[in-house]
Formats: structure tokens, C-alpha cells, sequence
DNA sequence: CCTACCGATCGGTAGG
DNA sequence: CCTACCGATCGGTAGG
């Protein structure tokens, strides 16, 4: 999405602009607090000349949550994850996702907003949109020699997604609160999905 | 904070009507999205009476925060939880948890429109009212014998909080997704949490 | 705690 | 794509 050639015409790229603006504004303020002067104003136009290319507010939600959703620059190359072991594998796919997360940071916002703000309305469609990835990350998962397969294939997969969520989440509550100490990164994480956290009958003595 | 005996005076009641109002306007429509008006629609009063009791909207907006935020019904139990093992302890932790959940389902969305809406204005405070109750829940965790140590305790504190919010967060999502079949429930992301998704080496053959 | 009102801003439209 | 405007609603206040 964002390192696409120059559309042609002028009017794909005010349109263009017109969504990048939007998700900002978005990201930044919530569905309500996002005016559409305000999303005219970041991107260089008067906000009537917003209608020449979204029939409305609650359409070019629509179009930033589907183009900017967590998923649109993570999953593909979630998807091509590689690694022979379990943990070569999930490493990668966590670099992966930390770039994702890098390029556009306060992108899970678009995903709080949409659950609250638009109580989820726009959910099944967005799910229909990852799918593809999703079964594509699903498979490569289940190739990975190590994988302990006490769990079905999709309870890995969510509880996985569920943990790079969690850390992001928690990250956001950890600066915003000021905390002093470092609290674990990303490969604790990691490592506790891996290994979990209870001492193993063998060591216990 | 829901169990309390009624408010001695006609003015604390109304007081309190007009935060539980507030409560339930904030999570359902966000901070812009609910208006005073309809904050006062919900109490049972007009909207300018609601200046009686708080400055403003970022004034009530701070109290409900600080009077629901998930931890507040969920943490000073969860300090309390019992069990001999890590696995009966987490357990029980774990109930605790849901049951606060099921008092006030959506109570995750607060937080969302804190970080969002709010960009995070009321964690420190918020951060300040909950420490005492993560450091009670952090000693017990410890006392546990077959934790494994490898991990820091606020590192693992950190995990188990991150695993229950991603639970409920990825819950949200599934249902909001309506998708078809069940992927998981709260024990599944328990065992991996315990025992890890990697098969343990005396097992590999 | 209500009625009545304030200026400001909202999403959206008409006409060019 | 802009100017000018619409009715509706916003947060907040005055006065009682």
C-alpha cells in the first residue's frame, strides 16, 4: 500500500491522499473525534470536494479500515515466512509483523475503533479479506517438525496472533503509563509460547 | 463497586445513576460518539443537570475510567486467588477474570477509547490506582513451587494479563467476524501459556 | 434539577 | 475542486 507507483490520473491521486489523510485522522481521534474538515484539511482540499470520492463519512472509514487493517502489509509476508524449526519460523514471522508495526504504527487503533466506535460492523467483511493469508500462515505452521500437535491448527494460529496483539497492546499501556522498568519485549513472549512457564517434570528434581 | 449499599443522600444517587449511565454511553458509542445529552437521557435527567455533579465531559469521562476500568473489579479478587500449583492458581485467576467480564462485557472497550480517543491522557493515574494489586498478585505468583524461574516475575505477570486481554480481545473479533466454528476457549490459551506449543525434547524420540 | 439559550461545529448539499 | 450554505447537534452556561 504505501510504496505503490504514482497513479496516473490526478483525480487517483487526491484520492489517494484523501485516504492516507483519513487514516491518519482516524488512527488519531477515533470515528467521531475524525471530522471531515479536519481529514479535508490534512489532505490539501475543502472538505465538500471530499464527496467527489467517498459518498460519505461512514464510507471512507470503510476504505481505510480495508486498506490499512493490520493484516493488508502483515499477513502476505506472514505468509512467507520461513524457518525449518518451530521457533526459526515463528522468529521470522515476528520480524515480519515488527516491520509491519513499524511502517505504520497505531495501526491496531484502526481495529479498537472499529470494535467500539462501529461495534464491528465492518468485521466480516474484513475477515473475508484475510482469509486467504490466514489458511496460507496456517499451513506453513502445521510443516514445522517441532510443533507439539496437542492443539488443533487454528487455536495455534489464534493464540499466536493473539500473543504479537498482546505485546503490542500492552507495549501502548507501558509507555502511556510511564512505567520506569523495562517489562519484558517481544521474545519473552516468544520464548513463553514456546516453552510455557511451568518447570518441566524432569527438572523438577 | 456494583454491590455497594445505596448512597445515603437523593444527590449521590443521581450521582451515581448518571456514572453508570456514562459508563454504558462511553463503551458502546466512544468518547465523541456519546453526547452529554444522551448521557443524561440514559440517567433519567436533562443535560444540563449533569454539571451538578461533574465539571465537563472529560471530567466524567475520567471518573468512569477510574471506576471501571477492568481491574478494578477484576484484580483485588485476583490478588485473592488460591491454589497450590501454578496450574490450580492461574486456574482460579483465571475464573476470577471471567467473572468480571461476564458483570460488564465490553469493559475492554474503555481501555480502547482511552488509548485512541484519549491518547492514553489517564494511564499514569490509572497506572498508580491498580500497582498495589499487581505487586499482591506478583508475590503469590511467586510463592507457586513449580514456576519455572527463567522468566522475570513482572515479565510473567505481564504474559498472563497479556493472555487473558488477548483472549477476550480475539473473542470480540471471532464473534464480531461471525465465524463459523469454534477456535479455541480461554483453557486452550492456558495450557499453551503452561506447557508452550514446542514438543519437549525427551519426547521428540 | 429544569428551561431556554449561547456560539461553534458537525455531516452533507447546491451550484458553479 | 471551491464557495457558500443547510438543518442538526454539539458542549456548556444563565437564571431560576
Amino acid at each position: 500500500m504505501t510504496s505503490e507507483p504514482s497513479p496516473a490520473t490526478k483525480g487517483e491521486r487526491t484520492r489517494a491522499t484523501l485516504l492516507a489523510a483519513a487514516y491518519q485522522q482516524f488512527v488519531t481521534k477515533g470515528y467521531h473525534g475524525a471530522s471531515m474538515r479536519s481529514i479535508a484539511e490534512a489532505a490539501g482540499i475543502t472538505a465538500g470536494a471530499i464527496y467527489n470520492h467517498y459518498a460519505g463519512k461512514e464510507d471512507i472509514f470503510r476504505a481505510v479500515v480495508l486498506a490499512y487493517h493490520p493484516f493488508s502489509s502483515a499477513l502476505p509476508t506472514l505468509a512467507n515466512a520461513e524457518g525449518e524449526t518451530l521457533s526459526d519460523f515463528l522468529s521470522d514471522a515476528i520480524q515480519r509483523f515488527e516491520q509491519a508495526f513499524e511502517d505504520s504504527p497505531g495501526i491496531l487503533n484502526l481495529l479498537f475503533i472499529e470494535l467500539v466506535e462501529c461495534e464491528g460492523r465492518h468485521l466480516p467483511e474484513l475477515a473475508t479479506a484475510f482469509a486467504p493469508a490466514v489458511m496460507a500462515f496456517t499451513e506453513k505452521l502445521q510443516a514445522a517438525p517441532d510443533l507439539s500437535r496437542t492443539q488443533q491448527p487454528f487455536v495455534i494460529v489464534r493464540t499466536f496472533l493473539s500473543m504479537l496483539f498482546a505485546y503490542y497492546i500492552t507495549e501502548q499501556f507501558l509507555t502511556g503509563a510511564r512505567f520506569p522498568t523495562e517489562i519484558g519485549d517481544v521474545s519473552d513472549f516468544l520464548d513463553i509460547y514456546l516453552h510455557g512457564i511451568l518447570v518441566r517434570a524432569e527438572e523438577q528434581k
